[in-house]
Parts: C-alpha cells; structure tokens; sequence
DNA sequence: TGCCTATTTGCATGATTAGCCAATTATGTG
DNA sequence: CACATAATTGGCTAATCATGCAAATAGGCA
C-alpha cells in the first residue's frame, strides 16, 4: 500500500475517532444504543446543553458515519448506524482499567 | 449510578478518544503494535516530523494511558500498554467500511 | 395565512490543539 | 571536562473547536 493511501487511512479513522472524543458525543452514542431512534429534542435534554449545540455534536457524528437521522413532520430522529460500539468501548474501558490499576501500585 | 459520576467516565473515555484522534498518534500506535518497543528516534523518522512534535504526541497517549516509557542510556523505549487496539480498529474500520458502502449507493 | 414548535445555521468569543524552532536536561564518549 | 546525541519543555502562531444567542428554515395546525 501507498504511503498516500496508508496517510489517507490514518487521516480517515482520526477523523472518526475525533468525532467519538467527547463527553456529550459519547453521551449521545450511549443513549442512541438504548433506544431505535430519539428526537433530537429528547437528547437535548439528556444533554443538558443549548439545542444548537447539541445539534452540532450530532452532524459531527453524522459527518463521522456514526449516526444517521430521518425527518418525520417537524422533527428530526438519530439512530446508530455502527453496531459495534460495545466492543469499542469495552477497550476504551480497559485502558481506564488499566491505569486504575496503575495508580493504585503507584500508591501501595 | 450517580450523574456526577456517569460525567466524569464520559470525560475519561472521551479523554482516551481524543488521544488517539489524530493521524500521527494512530500511526505511532500502529508501529508499536508491530514491535516490543520502540525508541523516540526511530518513531521520529516513521512521522516525519519534528522531534519534539513525536514527543509531544507520545506524551499525549502516555498520558491517557495508552503507551508507556523506559528510559535506558540517552534513549527512550514507548511500548504500548494496551492489547486491545486491535478490536478497536476494527470497529472503527467497520465504520469507514459501512461509509463506503453507503457512498456507493449515492452514487449509483 | 399566521403562529407555534423542532431543528439547523450564522456569528462572535474563549479555549484548546498542532506545529516548529530554540533552549534545556540528561546521558554517553573522547 | 568538552562535546555530541536523545529527548523534553518553553514560547509563539495559526488553526480548529465548543458554546450560546439570535436568526433562518421547515413542518404542523387553527
């Protein structure tokens, strides 16, 4: 493979990843792996956040190929299109794991 | 669980996220998969930047948890010290996948 | 049509990030 | 000790990001 295609590659799975890293991002992914689909207006309340903002972290997500939405009337729903996310996060949970653990001979 | 708590574990999973977002820092990764250990120098000249630009990326991943360092003589050694990235990658690759496939079916 | 609700977008602001060069620290070697 | 190498850190700039408010868009409904 071409360095150019290996940079794309790199560039491409940052890009997804830049979209999973934060807190209300991951809020969203959580509470969207709940349920089918929910409002945008239901997640602005699990958020907590202005509506706008809560929209923006969504078309990230979209942008990402993370999410999907669909109009219905007047509002607008989001569902996962990734079924894999446990098995991400069961990693992301061993890292922090793993420096509890860490800390913990830091500290004894 | 409480929602102070709920809190701080998306802050920290979304910390480890955005370790690993950026193009370099997956590469970085990438190489040290492939070997035991690796010194500052020669991950230099894999990411083509300047040394101190590497280093500060391996701080970045070292901080979240992800790669750990020995120093011995005038070098020092990253290893990674989590096994799981694989697993990781391959969800995030099915993303990047599902994106293509979608995007052929716009285009047909 | 006129009004209400849901959502997105424009804009401004403050915060964070990435990058390089230069300076510093630490180690090895003559 | 003097010098060279490996790595980190300070300082700066340009770019990107997060957020809220206000305005625009679009779909119901009387």
């Amino acid at each position: 493979m071409s360095t150019k295609t290996e940079q794309l590659r790199y560039e491409k799975r940052a890009s997804i990843l830049k979209a999973l890293a934060h807190p209300s991002r991951l809020k969203l992914v959580d509470k969207l792996s709940e349920a089918d689909e929910v409002c945008v207006c239901d997640l602005t309340e699990v958020i907590g956040s202005d509506m706008s903002t809560v929209s923006r972290h969504l078309s990230q997500l979209k942008n990402a190929g993370i999410v999907e939405s669909e109009k219905r009337g007047q509002m607008v729903f989001y569902r996962l299109r990734v079924k894999c996310l446990k098995s991400l996060f069961s990693c992301i949970e061993s890292v922090v794991k793993c420096d509890v653990n860490q800390n913990m001979k830091v500290l004894s």
